[in-house]
DNA sequence: CTGATATTATTGTTTTACGATAATTAATAT
DNA sequence: ATATTAATTATCGTAAAACAATAATATCAG
């Protein structure tokens, strides 16, 4: 049951290119796309937070804690 | 607007103990306080994931993008 | 006070996020 | 096909910091 990266999810939902939220963030397109695709073991909370600024959403909307979907 | 570690709030409501959630996590209880106090930058996915496991919440239980309270 | 729990403080190690860059692989035109 | 753009993946390097280990202080309950 680990902790599962929605960023992809949210990008897509919300039409925004990775280019853009990397820019904004201030971390490069590879690092995000790392982070989308679940290959990093963490994330420091300043870059969370600007994901969430960006997005206009809550850690819970890209953090989940399962392991399959539960597309609620 | 930081992200906000609300681990105490989530303790505090299910009366587990600092000690107890540590030993389960796997790592100290000076971490866990630094982590509690929202002193820390980051927090590993396999920290979290232990943290969710043990006190059966969502990440999104834990972290808030939020400056002041908003208490819903 | 005494004991249990929690916080804070140091020091040190190891992990790793992230930068910088480039190459590869989609997509989307033209 | 061939540019053009967007996204992924791969290396290498570094700075940051999670976390361990420990000890010292608080804090709180008896």
């Amino acid at each position: 049951m680990p902790i599962r990266v929605r960023l992809n999810v949210m990008l897509a939902e919300r039409n925004v290119k990775s280019k853009e939220l990397a820019e904004y963030v201030g971390i490069t397109e590879a690092n995000l796309s790392l982070l989308k695709q679940g290959k990093v073991k963490g994330v420091r909370f300043d870059t969370l937070e600007r994901i969430c600024t960006y997005l206009k959403c809550q850690p819970g909307d890209l953090l989940r804690h399962e392991d399959d979907d539960a597309s609620a």
